[in-house]
DNA sequence: ATACGATTTTGATAAATATCAAAGGATTTG
DNA sequence: CAAATCCTTTGATATTTATCAAAATCGTAT
């Protein structure tokens, strides 16, 4: 038993036996940082589970790159774009920390699917709870100020500043840097 | 066979003995126009496919409506918040058109799932697709200006402003009635 | 056709955010 | 430690979008 499998279990609890399926076709691997996972125009075939460290998942957007997501400790992430399509993904993903990964290899999946009934179960729900987590950043983003994302990240994610770079951050926000780095001038004095 | 089975039959080929089981948790009506399917504060406990009409997924943002989704033929609306955690739901569902509706009753899924894992499949490929349309309408926001989500959204749904009123459509774009009527006007000059 | 209510457009101004440039701070490296 | 590089902040200005108010348009019921 692992993190991973851990975190599997708690969303659905695996028979032993689907737990061991998972476990071969999974790698589990100490990545350093600034380590690139993913380039965009390649086709992603595994999606990461972060038992330690930092990565993000971006793209870009006329030439500049806009931060789509970060994953941490017991977070997950791919470029589901291409994971779920099979087609070259326009996602990069990216350590941001040393980072502890256990990577599953998605492609080989589809045997585990059909021997674990279970394991189809545990695919559906974690695709739900992150589509749950996008619909809060979508409604976050449709009609929410900078500074009202700004509140909200750094309540989710008190840390997030002293671990990557403002600009990485700014993106996330959907925001220039400068703009960010007004708001936090701004918050300090509250 | 009905539109709604035809259209989880094209996600999963579903044997026969299962759309069966569907269909008898399955509610078939005919909706008028401004009809409230879902009020805040309600559980959900269903999700609707629309096999002819239209209508708006929307919640209040300091006691402003803003619409979060539109449906129409072929396109399924639920408010997945709440029947995603059984917990009340902040959003609104609402007929823009006369509607005619297949509503699957969520709550009644469960020993469908048990019998048929083929269904838990179909659920999964179900959320995924949708996950996908988030993350693009998701993009759309986080760094494309109003204007550029306004022709994305002319391209993937020319007549909607034909179906609804400006205001709808301007809270989906996260932007003012004022300000995409003036998109719009200066559109007409190119 | 006319009048009413609802919806959309237009106008003036204000607020939010971007852009470009430069100045400060950190951090790394020789 | 100093130089070089990278990152963040600040300043000035421009662009985008919101707000509030009024005018124009549309749809519908008389």
């Amino acid at each position: 038993m692992n993190e991973f499998i851990n975190y599997l279990n708690s969303i659905v609890e695996l028979p032993h036996n689907a737990q061991e399926a998972i476990n071969k076709i999974t790698i589990h691997r100490e990545v350093p940082k600034n380590t690139i996972l993913l380039s965009h125009g390649e086709i992603c075939n595994e999606f990461h589970f972060l038992a330690t460290g930092l990565v993000r998942v971006f793209y870009y957007k006329d030439g500049k790159e806009v931060t789509a997501w970060f994953a941490s400790q017991g977070g997950i992430a791919s470029a589901i774009d291409s994971l779920f399509s099979g087609l070259p993904s326009i996602y990069n993903i990216q350590t941001l920390e040393s980072s502890e990964i256990f990577s599953l290899q998605y492609g080989k999946l589809e045997p585990v699917f059909r021997d674990f009934p279970i394991v189809e179960r545990l695919g559906r729900l974690m695709v739900t709870y992150n589509y749950l987590l996008l619909d809060e950043r979508m409604k976050l983003f449709a009609f929410c100020t900078a500074e009202e994302r700004y509140e909200r990240l750094i309540q989710q994610f008190p840390d997030i500043f002293q671990r990557t770079k403002l600009g990485h951050v700014a993106s996330y926000l959907g925001i220039t840097q400068e703009h960010l780095s007004r708001i936090r001038a701004a918050y300090k004095n509250k």
